[in-house]
DNA sequence: GATGCGATTCAC
DNA sequence: TGAATCGCATCA
């Protein structure tokens, strides 16, 4: 009774709207899954905040790899960052960072990796929930379309998404590109309130 | 070779 | 509010 696997033709759709539709998926590595409840796109060209903007390795990245692989990276020297490379057929490219999880399987090990037992804080960030998953170098660049490594699972219900600006950069911080659920008590921030319905799906 | 800066998290 | 910690880009 298991949603399916996405597969690469989701990931062929542009960074915002994979990021809104991954809302509500489950992103799953073994034993540990959880329901993804915040992310964030970011844009290869046009986006000054993307790491295409300002890192040649990334650039080279997308050039060498397929939509659906991993973009996993090391921030601040302490964290690794999961990422999703989105890729339309006619060419436009981005990332989806997952920001926040709910956890669904495989608490107990969750809890033991982040050393924390409060559900909340397990996967309510995005350096958080790849120490619960144990998602870390050794996935950069890997196939997350396939269940052998991280994967994500289709929702099964459309929940009630909100957009707002990224969390943590500097660089075009005016752009919309963060979603979540609203009031969810797993988001790595609240989100402010919307001030027109049109942010609110 | 030296310097500065992060898509963060945690303790103080 | 600041420390931790390191890959990458930039500059000397």
């Amino acid at each position: 009774m298991s949603q399916p696997v996405l597969s690469k033709s989701f990931f062929q759709q542009p960074p915002e709207v994979c990021a809104r539709k991954l809302i509500g998926a489950t992103f799953r590595k073994g034993s540990c899954a959880g329901a993804i409840v915040e992310t964030e796109a970011y844009a290869a060209v046009g986006d000054e905040a993307c790491h295409t903007f300002f890192r040649q390795k990334a650039r080279t990245f997308v050039d060498q790899h397929e939509a659906g692989a991993g973009y996993v990276y090391l921030n601040y020297g302490m964290y690794w960052l999961a990422n999703v490379l989105t890729k339309t057929k006619s060419g436009q490219i981005g990332f989806v960072l997952i920001r926040a999880l709910e956890p669904v399987d495989g608490i107990g090990r969750m809890k033991r990796r982040r050393d924390r037992q409060k559900e909340t804080d397990l996967c309510s960030g995005p350096g958080k929930l790849t120490i619960a998953l144990a998602i870390d170098q050794r996935h950069h660049g890997v196939d997350f379309t396939t269940a052998k490594g991280p994967h994500f699972l289709k929702r099964s219900n459309r929940p009630r998404i909100i957009a707002g600006p990224r969390i943590g950069i500097s660089r075009e911080v005016e752009r919309p590109w963060r979603f979540g659920i609203p009031g969810h008590p797993h988001l790595s921030k609240p989100f402010d309130r919307p001030i027109d319905k049109q942010f609110v799906e």
